[in-house]
DNA sequence: GTTATTGTATCGTCTGGTCAGTATAAAAGC
DNA sequence: GCTTTTATACTGACCAGACGATACAATAAC
């Protein structure tokens, strides 16, 4: 009748394997290989466990997307939490989550995206909440920024790299990366003139260049 | 033995046709609806004719991705050359070819990233040219460039709204995409200051604010 | 006559989804 | 404290349909 805790704890255990397993699959064999039957295979379970977590593949996907919806948001707000300078912290925070913190660029780096493409190919409407999303953290950019434009420059720069390394369509030097990353994060500091960063955080690849 | 003229260019308008078929599924119906059966319906000639043409389904994605990279590069080579201020062409270049010219912007814009899609989706591996064609632009891009970290972040915002639109993960104002255009551009030609553009060509939603 | 195309029939495999049933642990009865 | 009951997580076999691919005889275009 009451749904004990250790049950309860066992379900979500087994939902989070079996969401674990849905982002490799993708990530590793891509999106036409997430079917019930790996995705159980892989969380070491029974194909009928997976049905029953999620009654169809729709449920599936849209349990991905919510996670990612999830873990970015939270991965943001950590960011906004620990900075102390007010001024384009907004922008700054959507940097440094994509950028810098867990669980975007590390380990999992290749899992996270597995989400989006997993909606994309199978039900392209449940990426609503990854619409929505983008559109809260883009009002919070411009409004908090000094310059509107320039900090959703900033804000597509950050998703162009992001994309692009994450689809596995482009990628760039380390230290290239670095130095874009430091120009971005200059410039929310106010630092206006991209040409010329005065206070890199980590090494520029600089030709101080100027005409 | 020896093909005709005539037949060879039937050969290549079914080629074609089939090849808009596939895209225009993928745009219209998702990945997973790309099947030979549905590319041979829309294109209009029986599903043996897809197949005669394309030996296997890596082979049409492969394709896809071909002509693809063809299309961007001519539109890229065509903005080169009508460019006459030397400085910053090459990334001036790929602005414009991304978010100016056709066919990457009019009416078949759904269409084109349907390319990448599929191979995404069927056969990563097949993305290679697309990665090749990244690097090469991407070397262009930094050898005229006065300033290539600023020039890096412009490519990587352009491919930033690019993919956002495109895959329909977020959507922009029409006046803050034509200021963030307008200031990317202005940039190429040396207007060094983010914060206040000097000559936008199109108008700017300027508040020309500085800190 | 050569090549491109059609149409259909067929194959083996995989897929999403159903379902009847099992295992397990908490709860209730006594 | 022991058994009985109940709720629930999980299983594995199964189905109908769709898929990629093959084969091939007939036809159309040039």
């Amino acid at each position: 009748m009451i749904k004990s805790k250790s049950t309860d704890k066992r379900l979500h255990r087994t939902r989070t394997r079996l969401l674990d397993a849905a982002e490799e699959i993708v990530a590793r064999d891509g999106v036409l290989a997430l079917t019930f039957d790996r995705v159980a295979e892989q969380a070491g379970v029974a194909k009928g466990t997976a049905l029953y977590h999620f009654d169809c593949k729709e449920a599936l996907t849209s349990a991905m997307i919510e996670r990612f919806v999830e873990r970015f948001d939270t991965a943001w707000a950590d960011q906004i939490s620990t900075d102390t300078e007010p001024r384009g912290r907004a922008i700054r925070a959507y940097i440094n989550a994509t950028h810098r913190g867990e669980p975007f660029t590390g380990r999992h780096f290749d899992h996270v995206n597995g989400a989006i493409t997993a909606a994309l190919a199978n039900s392209p409407e449940r990426l609503r909440p990854v619409q929505d999303q983008g559109v809260r953290h883009q009002k919070a950019i411009e409004q908090d920024a000094a310059d509107p434009v320039l900090a959703t420059i900033i804000r597509m720069a950050v998703d162009g790299l992001w994309f692009a390394e994450s689809f596995n369509l482009m990628r760039y030097a380390p230290a290239l990366k670095a130095a874009v990353i430091d120009r971005l994060t200059g410039w929310t500091f106010g630092n206006a003139d991209p040409a010329t960063p005065s206070k890199p955080a980590t090494k520029t690849t600089s030709n101080g260049r100027s005409e």
